[in-house]
DNA sequence: AACTCGGGGGG
DNA sequence: CCCCCAGAGTT
């Protein structure tokens, strides 16, 4: 194992010192660096999965004034709970800590489990989450091997295997268990991330500024640049969809609700559907809403506008249309709200341009 | 192992 | 334009 060659020739308490050292100098000033409370470090942590630092503060911010205790959220409007997650993205990662939370409350006594079995248990809690929690919260010595983790442990042991590959995952989680500084395991953790963060990026690393250039193998041989080893996945799909905000006589908006499950769940919006190549936008969206809603509808000629939305795996194209609906018949999951309670709901990212756009015209 | 699931910031 | 980010669940 060539890993394991690289770890023999270290220093491994040397190298400890100098991250752990550099961390507790450098360290940026976060929020849930201030909290001890597991529950919050958790928070954070669902947070962090795939989002950055910088769009994570404030959302941060705002939920633990919302809902500071597991009890406050396990007892939440998951409308409210969905509402103060709007437009962070990955919407099951709030379901899901709202119903791990509701665990915790009934069955573990309200306090955050610290034996791992239990923790990794609980719903959107994986290998990176759980030892990250239980590492910073608990001060246990479990890994905590994310993207920033894997990209500076292949630079410092030269490791070349993909890291696009789940299978991956557990090579960097034995060389972190290695290196683990067990005196201050939450430290050590974060300092790899960190490091990831600051100063070991993804395309220009700055190994000038490293506090561990010296036990770093890909410097030394000058192949910083070429780790870590990442194919890159196929191209998206790209779905045309035709969107309606319809309007009452006495000017109340339809907007329904996403299904449970599936890209935007339990999310609000407003009417809308592919358009199948060929077809009449106005058309297709009157008789839709007509099946749908057994109400007649009126779609004006022109179209308001085009929104191109980008999601991780597909992007949507939306041709926007304004009209009239003759009549109020609400079905099991949608509404007619006034103007002034349409942001009240919480949208996806690519409606709330839909509304801000047609709010506009009027 | 491959696919789904959001959105935004930086080079 | 591309990449990728304090990943997890499903199939």
């Amino acid at each position: 194992m060539s890993e394991n060659r690289a770890i023999q020739k270290m220093n491994i308490t040397k190298f400890q010192q100098d991250l752990v050292n550099w961390y507790e100098a450098e360290k940026r000033d976060l929020p849930w660096r201030h909290e001890r409370d597991p529950y919050k470090i958790w928070v954070s942590e669902i947070m962090l999965q795939q989002t950055r630092v910088d769009t994570v503060i404030p959302y941060f911010n705002r939920f633990m004034e919302q809902f500071p205790t597991i009890d406050a959220l396990a007892g939440a409007d998951e409308e409210d709970v969905m509402k103060a997650w709007e437009g962070l993205g990955y919407y099951s990662r709030v379901r899901n800590l709202q119903s791990a939370v509701k665990e915790v409350a009934e069955s573990y006594g309200g306090i955050v489990p610290e034996k791992k079995e239990d923790f990794l248990s609980l719903k959107g809690v994986g290998p990176y989450t759980g030892g990250a929690v239980l590492s910073i919260a608990y001060g246990l010595p479990e890994p905590a091997v994310d993207g920033n983790v894997m990209r500076v442990i292949s630079r410092l042991l030269t490791i070349w295997d993909d890291i696009a590959k789940p299978s991956t995952r557990k090579i960097f989680e034995r060389a972190v268990e290695e290196l683990m500084y067990k005196e201050n395991p939450s430290s050590f953790n974060q300092a790899l991330m960190e490091l990831g963060a600051i100063i070991c990026t993804p395309t220009s690393p700055s190994c000038l500024l490293c506090p561990v250039q010296n036990h770093c193998q890909a410097f030394e041989e000058g192949v910083q640049r070429e780790l870590p080893v990442k194919t890159k996945k196929k191209s998206d799909k790209k779905v045309h969809m035709g969107a309606v905000v319809l309007t009452t006589n006495d000017g109340r908006i339809l907007i329904e609700k996403r299904p449970e499950s599936g890209l935007l769940a339990n999310l609000w919006q407003f009417p809308n559907m592919e358009l199948p190549a060929g077809t009449n936008p106005r058309r297709i969206l009157e008789s839709f809403i007509e099946t749908e809603y057994g109400v007649k509808a009126k779609v004006n000629t022109e179209k308001a506008t085009e929104i191109t939305h980008v999601f991780s795996h597909l992007t949507w194209n939306i041709d926007v249309y304004t009209g009239i609906i003759e009549g109020e018949v609400e079905k099991k999951r949608s509404k007619f709200v006034k103007e002034e309670e349409v942001e009240s709901f919480a949208f996806s990212v690519s409606h709330q341009k839909i509304w801000k756009y047609v709010k506009g015209l009027g």
